[in-house]
DNA sequence: GGATGTCATCAGCGTTGCTTATCGAAGGTG
DNA sequence: CACCTTCGATAAGCAACGCTGATGACATCC
């Protein structure tokens, strides 16, 4: 169960290749058999079929695991070195779409910052891993409750705004004039699936898949009726097409965090402390 | 960052010494010296002070690290080893003590199942490392919520109980003849510190510190007025000593929940589907 | 049916990682 | 205060590991 066994398990599951993997990872084809062997003979399972190569049961249930594990290796790496290291001079920001606010524009410095936009559940694990200074994510919970995020790595969260949600519907739908809707009365509607700009509703039907993390290009599907969306009131409100109907229950609000490593250089902790600055939001 | 190496590294840290190490881990003293050497000439950082033998910063937030990490490591291969290993005849279940309640003693089968009882942090890395084959752990949740578990390994939750809560208090205490309290009212009470228990309360005044799984001993000491506990109503009605007074806010429920590896053999399951029998408290 | 590409296997070899042995420093003791 | 014990660092030696390069077995494509 050694790391580079595992990663080179997961780049050969990926690509479905043992000569792939290898060229990838800078060995040859012979090194990655080996490494492969040597994993099913340490737990006497297979975990790849040969011709094609796919995960075995077994090996899609150690793919699960690996994920996870050598995110945490690098997260603890990337700590400890983190405590040495000289602060950058220019620091990296990573942001889910929706996190990306008013709090946020008036809190960025003129210069010097990066601002890195990424689906939400990728914002951990950028600032776990060092490859981020900072990190804002986003997502529905109840009232003044904490985010439900994967711990990659003891990071420091503090809330920093929470705001009313509303559901973008299509100007002819028969809730366009209502003052709020449940969302029980939308359970058989159909919804926008957009895994990477956040809101990830997991009972409701889902419609159209949306990827990417435009939220212009999102907004504009749900006014042309393709499907619901649940997004920030002040969003919604800005789309600019659609009906904007706040959401009255369940009681969910929209709430943005911070996240940051355990040690926190100069420019990055100022940047953290502004943004952080006057939240009634702490966790 | 090879394991072995993190794997030493705690073991030395945790025993203040070298030479301790390595004779719990079978290697010379020698092997230790180069293993500490290799981790910290990899992180180029001193990780270790010696003589005394402890953490420096760095080796503290590496020790952080090490812990989840190497868990994290065990759960996936025992997930993984579970896959192929026939189903175990005996079974063992994991429970943190207020979790042992009317539905665990229902469920119980005559014969064949090990109970243990540990703090509740326990429970999920019990079951992660494949140490027992399922666990029920409890705390306290807004209604209908699932507990903060820490994710340790995929694992299945479900919730199988939810309880009102009580405060146990000493007969005399101003409170005792109300029929309802809010945990507001007794900010500046001073609470028993049980974390092997449960329902760990941060924001109170920690009085005396209990260690030890044993309820009936914490209820004696809260009935003596040593502090105040939080627990289940059924709980804390039955202590015989003390009086127990509902809380009314928050609005708090003492949730249970089963957690199962994602493979569960025979007998294990069968176990499971009887606790999580009729439970309308799935998440 | 030859050509191509894939993964498995083998031999060879440099490096790693362990052990044994020894040293210097610190702490305890008569 | 000298002596002894204990602890961690270091050096040398050696076996095992882990890589490369070559070759083999097998399937697919033209």
């Amino acid at each position: 169960m050694d790391p580079h066994l595992l990663r080179t398990f997961v780049a050969v599951a990926r690509l479905s290749s043992f000569s792939a993997a290898a060229r990838e990872l800078g060995y040859t084809q012979s090194a990655v058999s080996q490494h492969i062997a040597a994993l099913e003979a340490d737990l006497r399972t297979e975990l790849l079929t040969r011709r094609p190569v796919a995960p075995t049961p077994a090996g899609a249930r150690l793919l699960e695991h690996a994920g996870p594990l050598l995110l945490r290796l690098d997260a603890a790496r990337a700590d400890v070195l983190r405590l040495a290291a000289a602060p950058p001079g220019r620091i990296t920001l990573a942001a889910s779409p929706l996190a990306v606010g008013p709090r946020l524009l008036a809190a960025l410095p003129a210069t010097g910052v990066t601002l890195r936009v990424m689906p939400p559940d990728a914002v951990p694990a950028a600032v776990a891993a060092g490859d981020c200074d900072l990190g804002l994510v986003d997502g529905p919970a109840a009232p003044s409750d904490p985010l439900r995020l994967p711990d990659v790595a003891p990071l420091r969260v503090t809330g920093v705004g929470e705001e009313e949600l509303a559901v973008l519907l299509p100007a002819g739908h028969p809730f366009a004039g209502r003052g709020a809707v449940r969302l029980d009365d939308l359970a058989d509607a159909r919804w926008l699936d957009a895994p990477d700009v956040g809101l990830p509703l997991t009972a409701a039907r889902r419609a159209l898949r949306y990827e990417g993390t435009d939220l212009r290009a999102l907004c504009a599907l749900a006014a042309a009726g393709h499907g619901l969306v649940l997004l920030p009131r002040r969003v919604a409100e800005a789309a600019g097409a659609g009906v904007c109907v706040p959401l009255a229950a369940p009681r969910l609000v929209h709430r943005t965090e911070l996240l940051a490593p355990a040690t926190l250089s100069g420019a990055a902790a100022a940047l953290a402390a502004r943004l952080a600055a006057g939240s009634p939001y702490d966790s």
